[in-house]
DNA sequence: GTGAAAGCGCTAACAT
DNA sequence: ATGTTAGCGCTTTCAC
């Protein structure tokens, strides 16, 4: 840049709204209404604060203003791991839905470290947010602690299903239905031992889709014994799973894993010592993430509404927040996705 | 809850600062020096005012700090695409950084609405948040002007090469040359028809990538001409990309695509129309996602250091916000991973 | 229709 | 070692 002095320009402050009613000739409250496009300004006020803002580039502060209203329009989203697809997934349909009324989000991922979230909720309790989104069952126990003691605080859960009379809103899909329904797909293309590699035994989700394979079996007389193996959500989970299932005395002709990630590891792994999916052995996951339509093979899953539940859960805290909601559970559908995995066409 | 009044509790308000002086018989600034851990204090009054703020529940409100401090400890991540497995992963490793040196995070997507992110140049400017995290070449607007104006401003940009003289700061890998070396293998197993799928052509990485597979087939004296094929990020993009492959004359026996997930939509076509990869055609991609190792066949691909990259873009915004920074470049060592979709065994 | 003034909760001089 | 005070930038009575 030529003639230019060499030397940093210091970060010349942003112009404050009193800049901006001295440029105006108003005073600050006029700036601030007309700004906040209150009833009573003529236009022509209007027009020259407008311009004057638009001139020196104001921008109002957020945390004077969030002191000022004691409300910040920040959603906060807890996040257990985005590793797995599932959340980012769900994040982006958040992020946009809150844009979409005006609030921005604050991410925390309390994978690494539970105690974390407890920070939020004195956050929360402090001002300095106004809602908070769970994605997944962990609830802070600090926050477990106000709720029983009978707060009312603005946080709705998704993704994950809330027992009910935890005074947490939820939105959710019934994930116990929708386990039944893939198995009973699975039984339906001919598969009579089918095992199903669970999730941790304390997820409420992995319960939840545990149950939905128990009772699909048990309604067609299935047999169930001997037939779950202790998985986990991640690929090598899935991975250790094979080898459970690569040692049974009598080979399960299908199996229902807990989520499509830990699906991954397993088909992979039972390809390797020379399986054929889904001749040999049908699959199917849970969560329908985009790379379930590119495996080989295809994998059968059950398609999470996710940016439905995105909306919805946004909606919620929204309500939530301006003081109109109750802590219901909304239950969205699902939706079967047969693929070839499960079906030796 | 038997006997508990049913009528919900109003949210009572969270105490202040002020409600912990009271409590604890002192002012509101010891009650701020004690709790910031300023040296004068003794021993049993600062144990007092801590008994006090955690008896109370106190949480210091974010935003009466942040107005007084012009800090606020938030740094912005702008993301174009959190469908994009590499954005997710970059951000856990982002959000664990920032954690770790007292920040925390604000999302948000920009692939929607460009303009969204002037909003938050804004903000920058206006004290709103410290600092701004880039994770793709796409500088807003209002930031670049800004800039050019000679002003300064903490943002670094990773994931994506920043043009030297931006003003920017950037945390990178070679990204030509990592392309250059992947290129080389697929010569070094005997490719002597290598396509390379290119992503959308005003991207940095992108033209990238391009130039460093243009700079390795001329330095072994291979052809070049009819063998770039225009695709993108997405797996659709790949797939498009596979019909071309499949339309030419003189099929190609090597495909470098820019990415991985354009590879799984390529690989997928090209499986689906009988061509088997390796034997038939190598494949390599450009990123090493997750998934990349249980695709069929698990992919050739160059290891974006993410976790690396997060560190170092976290802690060079830091000293960017706390005014000891310089806006250089800084190139991170990229490793190639050698699968089986490039090598017939 | 517009201005003056108070105050949100906090920190940092500046006393003492 | 601790209290008093001012003020960060904004919105909102309350006057006029």
């Amino acid at each position: 840049m030529p003639g230019r002095d060499p030397s940093r320009i210091p970060n010349a402050k942003a112009p404050t709204m009193a800049d901006i009613a001295r440029l105006a000739g108003v005073s600050t409250s006029t700036v601030s209404r007309a700004l906040a496009g209150a009833p009573r300004i003529p236009e022509e006020t209007r027009q020259r604060i407008a311009r004057a803002a638009q001139d020196a580039g104001y921008a109002p502060n957020r945390h004077a203003r969030s002191l000022r209203l004691k409300r910040s329009r920040v959603m906060l989203v807890l996040i257990p791991d985005l590793a797995n697809p599932n959340f980012p997934d769900l994040l982006m349909h958040i992020d946009r839905a809150a844009y979409d009324c005006g609030y921005d989000i604050m991410i925390a991922h309390t994978g690494v470290d539970l105690h974390r979230s407890d920070r939020y909720v004195d956050e929360l309790l402090a001002g300095g947010i106004d809602g908070v989104l769970l994605t997944a069952d962990h609830c802070p126990p600090k926050l477990a602690e106000r709720i029983a003691s009978g707060v009312h605080l603005p946080i709705v859960r998704t993704l994950s299903p809330t027992p009910p009379g935890t005074g947490i809103a939820g939105v959710e899909i019934d994930e116990r239905r929708a386990a039944y329904d893939l198995v009973a797909h699975l039984a339906g293309v001919g598969c009579r031992r089918i095992v199903h590699a669970g999730g941790p035994p304390a997820e409420p989700v992995a319960i939840a889709r545990r149950k939905g394979w128990e009772a699909a079996l048990a309604d067609r007389g299935l047999c169930a014994d001997g037939l779950y193996v202790q998985s986990g959500f991640r690929m090598e989970d899935g991975a250790a799973a094979a080898h459970h299932v690569l040692a049974m005395n009598l080979r399960p002709d299908g199996v229902f894993c807990t989520n499509d990630e830990s699906a991954y590891g397993l088909v992979t792994t039972l390809k390797a010592s020379g399986l054929r999916v889904p001749e040999d052995i049908a699959v199917a996951g849970f969560d329908d993430l985009g790379f379930s339509a590119v495996f080989d093979p295809p994998l059968t899953t059950v398609r999470l509404p996710r940016r439905e539940m995105a909306v919805a859960a946004v909606a919620r805290l929204k309500r939530l927040i301006e003081g109109d909601g109750e802590a219901s559970i909304k239950i969205l559908p699902h939706e079967l996705v047969l693929r070839r995995s499960s079906q030796c066409t």
